[in-house]
DNA sequence: CAAAACATAACGACCGGTCGGTATTTGGAG
DNA sequence: CTCCAAATACCGACCGGTCGTTATGTTTTG
């Protein structure tokens, strides 16, 4: 292996240790010993790589909150029409909501920290408010379309997002993964009704 | 002063300094030794008052959900009808958002350790779910004095909660937390504008 | 051989919790 | 009311251990 997959590997290594340590037991019950032990690495092979804890932490933040957005404008893009593409997001959760074991840890880590540190803050703010616009559009998109009517595409755009926070906080808390997909999905049919147009 | 009430002050003081610092600073970064400094007391007393630092934060959780539940019950109680209830509660809420500095940290603390410790779970799930049947209890009541209609009182007592926990988390990013009491209204307008009588 | 990539040991700061001792309050006896 | 011992409330130095980080040395690659 040369220098640059050797490299490129262990960054890695560290990297996804990192992110499901911090899942798991957060950010400050996390060492650096520990991240370095499940990643198979020396404390100077992790201070090679990053120059503190919290840097490693900002670099899963990132990588994360891309990876998710991408995955947002996919379905928003493949919808047919918006209510569908709303309801098909929603399905589309419930393997989040029962699978990801690490996805709701992370969830709040990165929130928790957005709110006490600046730097975490900023990385947080800017893939959120472009979550908040996808979701926007979709809205205008649907009025274009003629599937919605008299609603404020910008207000319809961050309640369905708080919705969406505020149900992963609510799964959070329950043993019980199952069937929220389908709870969203039925919170969201009623918000449908609120904004659809009526024949 | 006697026994009783010195006890009490002192208990006082470290459980109010404690709330601050968690709420600024999260559970793990915050020093026994600090708080006892900004209560005014030794860490000799402390640990006459409490077995260990995870007690007072359980100590905290339980007065602080009890606060709210009763303040979320006083609402619900006094509303005329349910829309105006609900309309009424969300313009609360921008006190809420604007001035209390502790809500929004103590809300993420609290949650983030629901999640990862079982005693800090169980006390946090307890009541949600009774703030969840309040909503409930409240849409049921609005199906029955013919506000509402055509919805699951359990779907959109759920609904509600995720969408004002939802709003937290989102005002909790934002610097300027001005206007989001008129935000969740104009949201929960649209929202009962699903579950409304049609004339 | 030089540079990059990694390993190891050690450092200094800090942390939650303990413990022997001290000050204050209490309740009853004189 | 005074005295005093027991109980209560509190103090602060200290301990064992952990933490993030660094300095120094070793291996691997180009």
């Amino acid at each position: 292996m040369n220098n640059l997959q050797r490299s490129a590997q262990t960054k890695k290594s560290i990297m996804e240790a990192a992110t499901s340590l911090f899942a798991r037991d957060g950010f400050e019950s996390t060492g650096v010993a520990e991240i370095c032990e499940q990643a198979g690495v020396s404390k100077g092979a992790f201070y090679y790589h990053f120059e503190s804890k919290e840097a490693v932490f900002l670099s899963l933040i990132d990588t994360w909150l891309n990876t998710l957005e991408i995955t947002l404008n996919d379905v928003t893009y493949q919808a047919k029409s918006v209510p569908e593409g709303l309801l098909e997001m929603a399905g589309m959760m419930q393997p989040i909501f029962e699978n990801n074991q690490y996805f709701m840890g992370l969830f709040l880590e990165l929130w928790t920290h957005a709110n006490r540190n600046e730097k975490v803050r900023q990385a947080t703010v800017a893939p959120y408010r472009r979550f908040e616009e996808t979701f926007t559009r979709l809205i205008k998109r649907g009025i274009e379309e003629g599937t919605l009517e008299n609603v404020e595409p910008e207000i319809a755009g961050q309640l369905l997002l708080s919705l969406s926070s505020g149900f992963f906080l609510q799964a959070s808390l329950e043993n019980d993964k199952g069937n929220w997909g389908k709870k969203l999905q039925e919170s969201i049919e009623i918000l449908l009704n609120g904004m659809k147009r009526r024949n």
